[in-house]
DNA sequence: CTATGTGAACAACTTCACAGCC
DNA sequence: GGCTGTGAAGTTGTTCACATAG
């Protein structure tokens, strides 16, 4: 294969991080950065920058430090910002309409190309151009657009049965914000994202605590801002 | 320290995983379950669950499995879902409010103490007893709840200072939706959810598959529902 | 003389495979 | 006989440290 010459999927996992932090720095007109630069900003170690960056070749100039715009535009490349992904999302509650409004999706090379929900009360109704679709026809609405990539945001119970048929409509790459594990065949991608899970870890850490004084933070302001376990997502 | 047994970071994130399993399993009467049973239903390996129970102590019977009750209490005390822990949102537009309204939170042992935005036309509405508040008076919200863990559904340029002033109220959890690395004292543990860097992930992936026919998944109807690629947060 | 790119050491996590107990 | 619990092997990811290029 040409591109295909497989990066981590730790690393992958990152790349957008990077992306996203280069988009900054070109905001703010910065042209150069160093690995130790970058780094920082993006919130991890520079030799872990410099090896991410190196599996996608050699795009940094030594002495120097790395072009952003150049970086951006290759970063971008590979993770497939620069083309257009239709995305549907399913489940139109507060959280489904949270993700359809949210701005992120087209700055980074996402359209929703359709909403469905089962709620009557919902369909018709329209979200920046998009009109929400009756569940029941789901095959019709993905048959116009034929999105790859889905976004299940119903409830657990709903969530094997809508995944099934997404994947039968050639659905191949789904986000589930659902709290429920899904079975897929092989070759579909699945990532999960659950709040309760991801408070119930840190409680956990917060109950590991030294039972110190209660106001322990306040009490010592600590050895400042450090850039200090954030826990980000494998791939 | 009595408790403190060091479990890995990687298994701490599954516990709540293995948690929810455990209470539909509960539900459905069945008593005992095997590590097969239940590595099945929580989408592992067995051999990684039971790695990661022996880690919490013995609490599987050799030749017969592990009783679903008692596993279901001691990973709950564990993960200190048997406390209430005391939680405030900051930000409540359509995410805010969906994760307010979100029932998991109340079922995994959360309790949303106080709703924060500086928008006046949502200042002193009402969700669920809660009333949200103006985040000017940040402190003195927090100053009556006192919540170690925080949620910050705000846009990224008001994150980091909305992290600095809930850091110096007493948090010392925060799980950050906005799309920004932010930076706090050390002692103080940040989980990152980014629905963009998701997405991106999946692109990435999405992108780099065999460029076969156009209706390729759907030709072909593959080797059946398999559990696979079901990628989860860590720790 | 600075900062990249990378082999090699190290650390974390996963899976295997089987001894030990019920 | 069946299933847990766990050393050991295997895999993946991170960090170090330095040769190398500009």
């Amino acid at each position: 294969m040409l591109t295909a010459k497989d990066i981590p999927d730790a690393t992958v996992a990152r790349l957008p991080v990077y992306l996203r932090t280069l988009n900054r720095l070109a905001e703010q007109g910065i042209e150069t950065a160093s690995s130790g630069d970058l780094a920082e900003a993006a919130g991890v170690n520079s030799a872990q920058l410099r090896k991410d960056l190196s599996y996608l070749g050699s795009y940094g100039t030594r002495g120097v430090g790395y072009d952003v715009g150049y970086l951006q535009e290759h970063i971008g490349r590979e993770v497939g910002s620069s083309q257009d992904w239709p995305v549907v999302i399913v489940g139109m509650g507060n959280l489904g309409t949270a993700l359809a409004n949210y701005s992120g999706l087209r700055s980074r090379g996402f359209t929703v190309v359709a909403l469905v929900d089962p709620d009557p009360a919902l369909i018709g109704r329209t979200l920046d151009d998009v009109t929400i679709t009756d569940l029941s026809e789901l095959e019709q609405t993905l048959a116009v657009s034929r999105p790859r990539i889905a976004v299940i945001a119903a409830p657990a119970d709903a969530a094997q049965d809508i995944c099934d048929r997404l994947v039968q409509a050639g659905v191949s790459s789904i986000l589930n914000f659902a709290a429920s594990v899904l079975s897929v065949p092989a070759g579909v991608n699945v990532r999960k994202v659950d709040l309760g899970q991801e408070l119930q870890i840190l409680a956990y850490h917060e109950q590991r605590r030294k039972p110190a004084g209660p106001a322990d933070l306040l009490a010592d302001p600590g050895p400042v801002a450090a850039l200090v376990e954030q826990k980000s997502r494998l791939a």
